[in-house]
RNA sequence: GCCGAAGUGGCGGAACGGUAGACGCAUCGGACUUAAAAUCCGCUGGGGCACCCGCCCCGUACGGGUUCGAAUCCCGUCUUCGGCACCA
């Protein structure tokens, strides 16, 4: 299907570019011109997985290539390069079964990762390729560690941790879905071990504040500031009756203190089994024992309200009544205090909560109906007075303001803020990671951790990969790794439990700059120079994860002057995820007949394969089969069967998957295509930032449009020959080109690369009804299509008699005097409906305009006989009249 | 349930509040060819009148509103996708 010779001029300009390192980019100590502004464009980098790349993949490589491209040719120093984030479960578990190092998998992944996205004319700086898994660079991720350690923002703790007993080791919160493993699907369970925690809550504050400056989609800063969960109240003090003990709850809504009819404490929390009185403990035993093997799934997908009362009394500060105390695990013991104050009258799950266990409701709140819901709205205060504090007939804000004075002047309680944001569990019990910088002396003392001189501590060489089953990695197995002597000469033992994936991701975009420093992290000129990243392109996914704790590092390292930019990443793209090609299926029952999609009904699952489906009518098991294009027809919102009308069949494009065969491989479009047509198309499909389903005859389009590119240069029988026209151009040429430079230039900038490549389609077609193609013209066109199909733009360039690359040509100008044109089209409306279109000078006055479109056949009759009351007159476009 | 994004031809998608459907795909017709492929040219939202240029009505998920004029702005509803989910 090669409709010009792609694979002959690809593979030439890949090896040029490499020959001749076109792309790579000096450092500042060595060489670089910084008279030019800089341009940092960076991805998301790839794990190197085993299958190789996928056609998602290339989707943000490209735009951030034409990006990159295109900054060059505008005279940026442009910093575009490409690394491995390579530590991870899947070549653990490929060491498991085959007693391969995961080095080695590793190391093959990332060869064939590199040739792949080689073979796509990525113009990345090769030479500043880096891995995580490299010892040069995990020693600098275990520096980071060091200076996270001196500055108290990493701690061992004894957490209740997510315990996966199928994959062997721990996980942390965001890497549990519905309380199985994101991976495998796994159940976890909770387990209380010593674990490194990095305290990301210490920095709460100025992560939520910074995301102001930031050129991010706001879904993302809208997630990221949902994640960290900053709100405001109080904490507030109850004492037990008849204990030595006082309760401390946090409540975001102190105003409602009268109407706390109940208290309730999490399950896990330390008074619990203190307080309950003798007649309540076997029950309070019971629910507690109960909850603790619950999972977190379990735990939540009960919606009805479960708990015990503890027997024990607790006084309201603020009028001195008594308040039962209950045990209740709608109560999380890890936010807050992990206990509250219920009040029923205003927060929904109290209210349903007193419902179910007949407990009073109070009214604190004028304005709503208790006997069917909870009020939470604003009003007047009502029965909040007591001997100390008064709250009635103010509203929730003043009423919020005097109980918080209160609360403060008596000490009873006090203002807080709180988070939802949890200290980072950052210990992993596997192989494949960084290890820690730490050693336990043999003696039971405290953990050491090692000079910056003992860096990096290195991975052993070889090992048993199994998790042992217990949570104890498998490094733990490695005798003659973890046993070593501690600084001061004392017998020790290593931390066997590894960095977290996150770990090497949180700086990588830092080392860019400065791969190969031995000394340093990053040398000072070099951060100066080239940071912030002026554009981050990557996907949804990692919209909270990754970019949280990137951005905490980074604020660290702000703090120890690595860094000067409070941000890493300006700017912010998420790259839509590309769906397989569109699939009709049908639905059929047991004995075969079709059953309508109406009639369809399925269980939610997260995977899709997992879902069953029947026959909602009578419950019958259906199957889906697919149907081809050509059996269904479009009725309606959706398609049927055109065999039976009656049919409603389901039309939608899936995820990509290995189980539904639907997976497109760019190696093979790179074959039959080319890896310009690759790039065409994945910008041409749509909006980068939307989903979108691939198709393959797309692909033939661009590939059409690359092919009718090329036959304006060269003869499609000789080869070789020019086709270009030694003539001067047009006025109606020149308008065509520089209106297509104009256009591709802001589509650029603005990331709209489908409709830059339109604008190209347009001109090619316009250039091929012409004839012959001027070479005035043919120059600047080819710089045009250069960041996008550079391939075929080097071949080109080439062969019009250029001798170098055009990657620094000066990208093309438009001139202004060409995209005005001396006639333009006006719309005439009245009444705001279009009746004709007028052509007019293009600097004809508003009167001249107006008395045209009167004169207009069509418009004459809609003016006939009527009284125009208002005229319009938008210059260049359109005049309406109003009658 | 809450937060965010989005609903436009047969399909992917274009449209500073100003001629809705650019560009591409698919379909159909024509040219070239012994033929096919490739290529080139043309048509293509629905309906109606005219059938010679043309003209009219409807149409951007649905219902309202603002405006001379709304896919675009405002209010409400529905649907889809992504995220969160007892966070006090």
């Amino acid at each position: 299907m090669a409709a010009y010779p792609h694979h002959d001029i690809e593979a030439r300009w890949q090896r040029f570019w490499a020959d001749n390192q076109t792309f790579r980019t000096p450092t500042v100590r060595n060489g670089l011109d910084t008279s030019k502004p800089a341009y940092y464009v960076l991805d998301m980098f790839p794990y190197p997985s085993g299958a190789g790349l996928h056609v998602g993949h290339p989707e943000g490589y490209t735009a951030t290539d034409i990006l990159a491209r295109y900054k060059r040719m505008r005279g940026f120093n442009v910093l575009h390069p490409m690394g491995w984030d390579a530590f991870g479960l899947p070549a653990e578990q490929y060491a498991i079964q085959t007693g391969t190092h995961p080095a080695i998998t590793t190391k093959r992944n990332i060869e064939r990762f590199r040739e792949q996205l080689q073979a796509l004319g990525f113009s990345y700086d090769w030479s500043r390729e880096l891995a995580t898994t490299d010892p040069d660079y995990y020693r600098w991720t275990q520096w980071i560690f060091l200076k996270l350690h001196e500055r108290g923002l990493a701690y061992l703790d004894e957490v209740p941790v997510n315990w996966c007993e199928g994959l062997g080791t721990v996980l942390a919160n965001e890497e549990v879905i519905d309380g199985k493993s994101e991976r495998g699907g796994f159940p976890v369970e909770r387990r209380y071990l010593k674990q490194w925690v990095l305290r990301i809550t210490e920095y709460a504050d100025r992560l939520l504040e910074d995301l102001d400056g930031l050129d991010w989609p706001t879904s993302t800063l809208e997630m990221q500031r949902h994640w960290i969960g900053r709100s405001e109240g109080a904490e507030v003090d109850f004492a037990v009756d008849g204990h030595d003990a006082t309760i401390t709850v946090f409540t975001t809504r102190p105003d409602t203190l009268f109407g706390a009819t109940y208290m309730v404490l999490a399950p896990e929390h330390s008074l619990v089994a203190q307080i309950t009185t003798d007649a309540q403990r076997p029950a309070v035993q019971d629910y507690v024992d109960e909850t603790a093997r619950k999972s977190d799934l379990e735990r939540t997908e009960g919606k009805e309200k479960t708990g015990v009362f503890t027997g024990a009394y607790a006084v309201n500060p603020a009028n001195g009544a008594p308040v039962p105390i209950w045990v209740a695990d709608y109560v999380l013991a890890t936010y807050g205090t992990g206990a509250i104050m219920a009040v029923p009258g205003h927060d929904v799950r109290d209210y349903a909560f007193a419902q179910a266990f007949d407990l009073p409701i109070v009214e604190v709140v004028a304005g709503g109906d208790l006997s069917a819901e909870a009020f939470v709205g604003d009003g007047p205060h009502v029965n909040s007075s007591s001997e100390y504090v008064s709250l009635d007939g103010l509203r929730n804000a003043e009423a919020k303001a005097a109980m918080l004075a209160w609360l403060e002047a008596s000490g009873a309680g006090r203002r807080k803020v709180n988070y939802k944001l949890r200290d980072w569990l950052f210990a992993r019990q596997r192989f494949w990671g960084e290890p820690f910088p730490v050693v336990f002396p043999e003696d039971g003392s405290g953990p050491i951790v090692l000079p910056e001189s003992e860096l990096p501590v290195r991975l052993p060489e070889t090992g048993d990969y199994r998790p042992s089953g217990t949570p104890e990695g498998p490094l733990a197995a490695v005798t003659e790794w973890v046993e070593t002597v501690a600084p001061d000469g004392r017998p020790a033992r290593r931390e066997t439990n590894t960095m977290p994936n996150w770990a090497g991701s949180c700086w990588y975009y830092l080392r860019y700059l400065d791969p190969k420093n031995a000394d340093k992290l990053v040398d000072p000129a070099e951060e100066n120079y080239w940071m912030p990243v002026d554009l981050y392109v990557g996907g949804a996914e990692h919209a909270v994860l990754h970019l949280l704790y990137a951005r905490f590092w980074h604020k660290v390292l702000y703090d120890i002057g690595v860094v000067t930019t409070k941000e890493p990443f300006q700017k912010l793209v998420h790259q839509g995820m590309i769906l397989g090609e569109v699939e009709y299926t049908a639905f059929r029952d047991e004995a075969g007949a079709f059953v309508s999609r109406d009639d369809v009904a399925e269980t939610e699952e997260k995977d899709e394969m997992d879902k069953t489906i029947w026959r909602a009518s009578d419950g019958r098991r259906v199957e889906g089969v697919r149907v081809a294009e050509t059996e269904v027809e479009k009725k309606g919102d959706g398609f049927v069967l055109k065999s039976d009308a009656t049919i409603r069949v389901e039309a939608r494009a899936h995820k990509m998957s290995k189980s539904r065969g639907n997976v497109v491989n760019p190696d093979d479009v790179v074959k039959e295509y080319g890896a310009d047509s690759l790039r065409l198309y994945e910008m041409f499909m749509g909006p980068l930032e939307q989903v979108k389903p691939w198709s393959t005859r797309g692909v033939d389009g661009v590939h059409r449009f690359l092919a009718r590119a090329w036959r304006l240069f060269v003869d499609g029988e000789t080869d070789g020959a020019t086709k270009l026209s030694d003539d001067a151009p047009t006025k109606e040429q020149l308008q065509a080109l520089h209106r297509t430079i104009q256009k591709v230039t802001d589509d650029i900038e603005a990331m709209r690369f489908n409709t830059a490549i339109s604008a190209m389609m347009e001109f090619v077609n316009a250039a091929t009804k012409w004839g012959a193609l001027p070479k005035a013209l043919a120059g600047p066109f080819v710089l045009l299509l250069a960041p996008f199909a550079p391939h075929m733009a080097e071949e080109l360039w080439h062969r019009m008699g250029n001798t170098d690359t055009l990657a620094y040509a000066p990208w093309p100008e438009t001139d202004a005097r060409y995209l005005t044109s001396d006639t333009v089209e006006i719309a005439v409306q009245v009444n705001g409906k279009l009746r004709g279109t007028i052509t007019v000078a293009a600097d004809a006055s508003k009167d001249d305009v107006l008395a045209q479109a009167r004169a207009h056949e069509n418009v004459a009759k809609y003016l006939d006989g009527a009284a125009v009351k208002k005229e319009v007159f938008v210059p260049r476009r359109l005049v309406g009249f109003v009658v």
